[in-house]
DNA sequence: CTGAAAGCGCTTACAG
DNA sequence: CTGAAAGCGCTTACAG
């Protein structure tokens, strides 16, 4: 086992002072090619790296960005998580996760903590019950101590931050839209996060695409149960010939009705989900999808922290990117 | 904004030194009660937290553990790294998320940036091109670096380190004895990973349940196309009763060809799939599917590691637990 | 009971 | 070109 050497190991061996090593290292044209060529191979013979916690103190940063997720199990967060992680590679940082559970108790324990310095910034989907209750102290909590803070996905909530999110509001009325365009008349949605932002806003994008004229077809609830019955009577019933899907709850909930229905994807009902490709593609039918660019949000959102950190942007206003939503066809809107 | 204030500027607000002021905030027996009472009222007022960086540099430690990962958009991964957090979070510790996305030179570089000293312990899961070549010097290399390591989940490599993982060949013996015990005759397997130690395991177990005239009907393959065709001849052709799928690929693609063969589950045919409980339910009928526990298995992991890290485990011995599965009946497998 | 000093491992302005 | 010194923010053995 090779114990971690020190620069004032390496000095010792050298017969040289820290400062030297430390500056032969760094390349510093204070010294002479001889010194630093002796420098180097001693190190690289010993494998020497500095200590990150000293060089992190020394330089008042922690070289970390703490990310605070909702749930992630939801494999769109995980997605997003897989693009900040690989971004922040390229810029020799660390991701340090933290998962909320969707709590507001567990999101303020998190963002109390990280006002401690553990972090040089912060990602944050705020939770479900965040949304609901409308408590941001926390959050302010952040900003009170110059932790620059970049809200991701759940970004409608008018906080003084920058934000990235996905276009909710376009893609679900590209989708109704879509379906008007190859000449349906009952379009319908249905949703198990109605109550949230981003639901308002997919819900928003379908009910104004509908021209006045047509009538809206909606079926919500958080209850599984409830969803069920309603989607039942929409797709039975008003005989919807379409059905936008909000989330991954609601799509599924819809296959599974149309299944014991025994109505015929695409035949009869065209369906369109907000789920991920690799769920999307798997099922039977596939299921046509709203992809979100996951990936390339999360690595979007750690450059516009990163920018905030290093003062590219002005103090007081505040970056919004929207990224655009691709809608994927697969079997599901076969016409 | 508060910028935040330190143990210096403290000690001259109080005008005591900076001794002083850390040993009252660790409630030192030295200070007398009346300064510590001073100490600790100042403090709670400018909201005093002590630099993590600092602290971490003086007691030589880093507070955090790395996770190597190898996918996360696999939600049994998400799911453990989830435990891994919350338990984490119980002990005060931070976790800093790797992911390898199953690549070997991706593993290389976390690793070897890993012997820097950014964090105090690592849980890995090596990826699939590190077992399919099984080079891991890079996990030496930490090793070397007396870095301690938990291998999780994909853990018979026979490398020098403390183990967790899932009992997967019980869990595919249990699996078709029950079939067997049903009296079924014709049980076949289906995979995508039998490439790999798990899906090996997983295999294991269901030939050792089949007695030596029992025939065993298998459907390997990593092309979806290839397994798909493969999975028809045992579905269509040899009339198999039951299929155990080792992944999400093959239970889902089994679940496809099914409904494209119209083979009703679980009339004419029972299945188990090796996937995450919110898929399973939500599948159309749903899959009965062995539960793996992955919250368990990351907070376990997470405790063996520091048990390791404070030497609690003597050096040289391994420590390797198995965390039991659960067979749970959904409708696939409704007799 | 309080404080000066050393030190964790590094970087860098300054002196020589 | 090299090195002594100060300092990042903290903890703790030691002296008084």
């Amino acid at each position: 086992m090779k114990s971690k050497i020190t620069l004032k190991e390496l000095a010792k061996l050298l017969n040289v002072s820290v400062s030297t090593v430390s500056k032969a290292l760094h390349d510093s044209p204070e010294i002479s090619p001889k010194t630093a060529e002796r420098v180097k191979e001693l190190a690289s013979l010993h494998n020497y790296k500095p200590n990150p916690v000293a060089v992190n103190l020394k330089k008042s940063k922690t070289g970390t960005i703490g990310v605070v997720i909702p749930n992630i199990s939801n494999s769109f967060f995980a997605r997003v998580l897989s693009g900040m992680e690989a971004e922040a590679q390229k810029h020799g940082q660390q991701v340090i996760t933290y998962i909320s559970n969707e709590s507001l108790e567990r999101e303020k324990q998190i963002c109390d903590m990280l006002t401690s310095g553990f972090v040089d910034g912060v990602l944050i989907a705020v939770s479900e019950e965040t949304q609901k209750k409308q408590i941001y102290d926390h959050l302010f909590g952040l900003l009170d101590y110059d932790i620059p803070v970049v809200i991701y996905d759940r970004i409608n909530l008018g906080l003084p931050a920058d934000k990235i999110g996905v276009d909710d509001e376009k893609s679900f009325y590209d989708a109704t839209k879509f379906f008007k365009a190859k000449g349906l008349e009952k379009i319908g949605l249905a949703s198990a996060i109605h109550h949230v932002g981003i639901g308002q806003l997919r819900i928003k994008g379908y009910e104004k695409a509908l021209q006045k004229d047509d009538s809206s077809f909606m079926a919500t609830s958080t209850k599984p149960d409830d969803l069920k019955r309603k989607i039942k009577i929409l797709i039975t019933e008003e005989k919807v010939e379409a059905l936008l899907c909000t989330d991954f709850e609601s799509a599924i909930m819809a296959t599974r009705v149309a299944y014991e229905e025994k109505i015929n994807i695409p035949k009869d009902l065209k369906l369109i989900g907000y789920i991920s490709k690799d769920i999307a593609e798997f099922l039977t039918p596939s299921l046509s999808y709203i992809e979100q660019h996951p990936q390339e949000l999360g690595s979007n959102a750690i450059n516009i922290l990163n920018n905030r950190i290093e003062g590219k942007y002005q103090s007081g206003k505040f970056e919004e990117e929207i990224i655009a939503t691709t809608l994927v066809h697969l079997e599901s809107t076969r016409f």
